[in-house]
DNA sequence: CTGAAAGCGCTTACAG
DNA sequence: CTGAAAGCGCTTACAG
């Protein structure tokens, strides 16, 4: 069977291909009975429009991009990603756009050249970004090259004016951390964040040494890696560290840190919660499973995903810039705090 | 600045448009001297083909897809996706594809609606097959519809006659497991193993018996889901059921059901390894973090991915059929077998 | 409501 | 080696 086309549905039909294509999508200009006919027979044939056609009849892709770009080893361990990207397909799903995946190491001149092809060959009609640097030089790039995009988990401060994004609220997720460990009684805590380019770290260590200093609580800073040997190097650090009071609580910005810090608590033959209590940033099997269980901030990253894309069609669609806030994380509290 | 198509360029150098087109692809036709011209002008243009007339004209899509069917919650927490798709990615980038990626849940029938619409719309030149089931609709299904694709962990027996696909050589896995756990002292053993639907596990199955009844061992097999309820809900079954002699050594089909079958054991008030062993079919940072850590046979997903990707591309290159065996998998011995 | 025609931006025989 | 032209399969003003 060769393959049939617009114009052979159309000949089929004995009508013009102008009908046919206003019957399959949808606008005036055919009678119901006339579009009755080319959807069954569209559907008889198991008969779909040609994407690449349509695409460059359009000028639009139909497609979105998303380059992940991280160290692969943390990629592959890290069910955040995944979660981010069960989201956002669900969300490209119903908006019948298809995504355009790319993984690239932490080299961001790969990512950008990404997006100048993507732009050039317009393969993709807009652009998810997520892991918001300070200065990031990716949004000046995407408006350069004309392509939309959604910004995850921008600062509070930015209004919708440039750029449509998410915003997350990290001095809520702060203060949840901080007030829990606070009411367990812990007076001298130390925050191992991932790396002070992400912007929604910089927030973060704000965040916990404003709640921490409200409360009159000492706490120490330490610029993690998000791998899981950071977290543990942060720990033989931070306690051989004489401090006073001595450190008996340690926020970790990932899971991988906070497990690294168990395995180097373990090592020092300290107890965890008795002598060091443990609150890891992002919640995961791995928290769940580890001994003691770590309590955790659950943040719902397939919802996540799903918005930020969400957002994006809502942006391409109708050209709507927009911005939306997460809901706040909840914090699961386990055995690592004397939970 | 307005887009710059391959007319502007021909305009702009004073040749034809056919000129360009040879000069850009590479094409016998133009002189090296407009070669060069064309391609120096691309570049300081930032200049690329589009996308989409390209695979109108060339009737080809220029991405291959892939579609994860399986529980969403599975997805998430088995970093055996992620490597997967981070040995594909790779392979189809140097190749020049693109990846459409469409995460559904277990439902077949949404898997095979997917696969129509992207060869009606011809949206994918190719598509990558993973998890082979028994009596596997997809096959057949993909060869109706004219799609090629690469079918990965077929049946050693497969011959590259109707379809190109990777192997793994599942006797040589079920002995390395086997042989460690007698050597270790187990004469009585357990096989949880993943749904009996997958060929892989059948074929893991008999291997295991085979080689278990070579040393005259016993072996129990029980179907778990890959869940971590799963394992767990096995032990339990398994160790309270009175056989003789009594099991010693639990082999589980992947890394989740291990840390279910661990949690169980904490539960039962059992040792592992003193009282029960545990190896792992999947290696995994849960397998390295767990207490004790589990043994594990490693197998290299991210290679899986690679040479599935390749082979892929090969096909629809050149149309060659092949078929390509994975290097074995590893075992790597930790506290739960006693390593 | 319908049809003939141009256009989207490439590739590729076909003549020169 | 180069150019003019048809074709890939849709969409969309534009006339009727």
């Amino acid at each position: 069977m060769a393959k049939e086309t617009i114009a052979g549905l159309a000949k089929r039909l004995g009508i013009s291909k102008a009908s046919v294509s206003y019957a399959l999508n949808g606008q005036p200009g055919v009678s119901e009975v006339t579009r009755r006919r080319v959807l069954d027979l569209a559907e008889e044939l198991d008969w779909y429009p040609s994407s690449s056609a349509r695409a460059l009849s359009r000028s639009r892709a139909g497609a979105v991009g998303m380059v992940l770009s991280a160290d692969p080893l943390l990629i592959g361990t890290e069910p955040y990603y995944m979660g981010l990207l069960a989201g956002i397909e669900s969300a490209l799903a119903e908006g019948d756009m298809a995504l355009m995946l790319r993984m690239v190491g932490k080299d961001p001149l790969q990512e950008h050249a990404i997006y100048e092809r993507w732009s050039g060959e317009r393969k993709v009609d807009g652009v998810l970004l997520f892991d918001h640097l300070h200065d990031d030089p990716r949004p000046a790039l995407l408006e350069r090259l004309g392509l939309p995009f959604v910004l995850h988990s921008a600062p509070e401060s930015a209004r919708p004016t440039s750029f449509s994004g998410t915003t997350t609220d990290h001095d809520s997720d702060s203060a949840r951390i901080v007030d829990h460990l606070h009411a367990t009684g812990h007076r001298s805590i130390a925050h191992v964040s991932g790396p002070h380019s992400f912007v929604h770290e910089e927030e973060r260590i704000r965040g916990v040494r404003e709640r921490a200093d409200g409360y009159g609580m000492t706490v120490v800073q330490y610029e993690g890696s998000y791998a899981l040997e950071a977290g543990h190097d942060a720990i033989a650090l931070l306690l051989r560290a004489a401090s006073a009071p001595p450190i008996s609580a340690v926020v970790l910005g990932n899971d991988l840190m906070s497990m690294g810090a168990l395995l180097a608590l373990r090592e020092l033959g300290l107890r965890c919660p008795e002598d060091v209590a443990i609150v890891s940033w992002d919640d995961s099997l791995h928290c769940q499973l580890a001994s003691p269980s770590v309590t955790a901030l659950s943040r719902n990253t397939v919802l996540q995903g799903r918005v930020a894309a969400e957002l994006l069609l809502l942006l391409l669609d109708s050209g709507t810039l927009q911005t939306r806030s997460m809901p706040s994380s909840e914090l699961v509290v386990r055995a690592s705090t004397g939970g």
